[in-house]
RNA sequence: GGUGCCUUGGUCAAGUGGUCAAGACGUUAGCCUCUCACGCUGAAAUCAGGGGUUCGACUCCCCUAGGCACUACCA
């Protein structure tokens, strides 16, 4: 067979070299230990949390040791492409603080390895392949996928390892004349690699997460170029991440399996191996089953990012959060620099782990309260109205109206050695202070059962009669504290303690009753701050109604 | 079925032949306290199972089990 002469019939118009290529490409000069990273992800329009997972490692391995880190849009299937999901994904991965040194951006394209977009490389692809053939390293195949459907259950019956491979590898040694009289016919193609591959044999690739990994030799015939003359994955991914000199495949587990193919082609085309970080998939333990699994982006919404945007989660609570499941020693690191920049941790592939990791969402919350805590009401204010702006108009035009307001709110012991922690993420932050305002105020909790009607009443009407705004705290707390003597409760908590058949209850229950009167619940944050930020009229308001229950 | 990866408390995990097996979340008992939150002091809870190697194994080897992934002209 003359392969050259096979070369050209297949592809008459490509007249570049590997050799072109290499020279439009040149290596990086980078410093020593640089790593260079990409993502590259297909534009199906959904993007996950484990995608950013993915992501956050690129970016950070890229940037701190000096590298770059770039974006690629593997768009090879055009039945699973989205319109419009580029600019999704920019959006979504710029909000949660991912951008990238090269590829595709809101502004069109930067980055001398371009272009970033797989259907726009078609030729480059070709162009390699056609090297393949030249050497007797791949051939046209010309199977329908009826003939492949037969093969495989062939094999299935006869428990053989599906696939085309081998005896079933049928189109491997056609002639030139065959191969020329069935395009001639009009006879559509793929092209095949031409596996020498032994399964007897294993090899041993790199792998900065899980150390040395050693796998048996692939034997597979795998397509490399589709019918539509794209590539698939991976032959995609050989190509451009050594023409790109990507020098570190961040990817998922899943494509573990697929290393002895992807081995085979970058020795095939005499190309340095880049060193693989395989991480872990998300997990979540399945409510119905108990059983750990794969998040999944049909029964579980908590893996959508957007899911995070509309409940209003700070996208740095993400991030750290995240950064805490992809380093373990991330979070002691952080215990002991509260204040520094995340960008200051000293990120390493070896330091990812190798076993699934289960999403926790309490974790996650805990993450949160700890970043929010040491933002400014300045800080909060400003996220609230961003959020709310894009999700819900009405707290919208209410947080505008009141913005002076609000930042005495979100200031209530803020700041300081022991800030307060409940505030987690937008929609629960709104819950928890909207009592605030009339239009949302709602009784959220019942009354204190150890206080009577009667008594209630009393407690109202004394506190009514006594309030004076211009009291500070501790004057507030003495009336309050009068009031709970007089009708028979213990002033000190602990005195109804020892002895609770001498009281009707403590000062405690007196103030719950005061503060569900003003807040509509039984927990608030410090009632007398609460109250000079409400204003003599609300408060007395609120006390009146709740009088008339 | 085959191939590969993984396996320390409920969860995330440190650990690399000799530790009372870190720490965090969660749970929980208290303290502080007008409630909540914060903070503080405690508690319960882990080396999947079985064989080796060794004076000694969470650490090394083998087997078993379980979980996960892949097994497309999808990525």
């Amino acid at each position: 067979m003359d392969y050259d002469k096979l070369a050209e019939l297949l592809f008459p118009n490509i007249t570049k070299t590997p050799e072109d290529y290499e020279a439009l490409y040149p290596e990086r000069s980078l410093p020593e230990g640089a790593m260079v990273t990409r993502m590259a992800p297909s534009p199906t329009g959904f993007i996950h949390l484990g995608n950013l997972y993915g992501a956050l490692a690129d970016e950070r391995l890229a940037h701190t040791t000096g590298g770059a880190c770039f974006l690629r849009i593997e768009d090879t299937d055009d039945k699973r492409e989205v319109e419009g999901a580029v600019p999704v994904l920019l959006d979504t991965l710029s909000y949660f603080g991912i951008t990238f040194d090269e590829g595709k951006t809101k502004d069109g394209e930067i980055g001398a390895y371009g272009p970033y977009t797989q259907s726009q490389r078609a030729e480059i692809y070709q162009t390699m392949v056609k090297h393949l053939v030249r050497q007797g390293k791949a051939y046209p195949c010309f199977m329908t996928e009826e003939e492949i459907e037969e093969i495989r259950k062939a094999q299935a019956e006869a428990k053989l390892d599906p696939g085309i491979y081998g005896a079933y590898a049928k189109h491997r040694d056609l002639s030139y004349e065959e191969i020329e009289k069935r395009i001639q016919n009009g006879e559509e193609y793929v092209i095949r690699f031409r596996s020498e591959g032994d399964p007897a044999r294993y090899f041993h690739a790199v792998d900065a997460i899980r150390g040395d990994i050693s796998m048996p030799e692939n034997v597979q015939d795998v397509v490399i170029l589709k019918k539509i003359g794209l590539p698939t994955y991976h032959f995609a991914h050989v190509v451009d991440d050594h023409l790109m000199r990507t020098t570190h495949v961040v990817r998922g587990e899943e494509w573990m399996a697929s290393v002895p193919i992807h081995v085979q082609l970058f020795d095939a085309m005499g190309w340095e191996r880049p060193i693989f970080c395989h991480n872990t998939v998300l997990m979540k333990i399945d409510e119905e089953t108990n059983q750990k699994r794969k998040l999944s982006k049909r029964k579980d919404p908590e893996l959508s990012l957007e899911y995070y945007k509309k409940l209003g989660y700070f996208p740095e609570a993400v991030r750290e959060y995240l950064m805490t499941i992809l380093n373990s020693d991330y979070e002691e690191w952080r215990l002991a620099n509260p204040e520094a920049d995340y960008r200051d941790f000293d990120f390493s592939a070896s330091k990812m782990s190798s076993s699934g990791t289960l999403f926790d969402l309490s974790k996650l919350n805990d993450v949160s309260k700890d970043v929010l805590a040491k933002k400014s009401a300045a800080q909060i204010l400003e996220f609230m109205l961003s959020w709310a702006e894009e999700y819900h108009r009405d707290i919208f035009d209410l947080f505008s109206a009141n913005k002076e307001k609000l930042l005495k709110i979100f200031d209530i012991d803020r700041g300081g050695e022991k800030p307060r922690k409940d505030l987690i993420f937008a929609e629960q932050i709104f819950g928890f202070m909207k009592y605030f305002f009339d239009e949302y105020f709602e009784y959220q909790d019942e009354w204190p059962a150890e206080v009577s009607a009667q008594d209630r009443k009393e407690i109202l009407t004394r506190y009514l009669q006594g309030y004076d705004p211009a009291d500070d705290n501790s004057a507030w707390f003495e009336k309050v504290r009068a009031i709970t003597a007089d009708l028979g409760y213990a002033v000190k908590p602990k005195d109804y303690k020892k002895n609770p058949e001498q009281y009707k209850g403590h000062v405690g229950h007196v103030s719950t009753v005061i503060r569900r009167a003003v807040t509509g619940k039984t927990n608030s944050p410090d009632l007398w701050t609460v109250q000079q930020i409400m204003g003599i009229d609300m408060v007395r308001s609120r006390v009146e109604k709740a009088m008339e229950q």
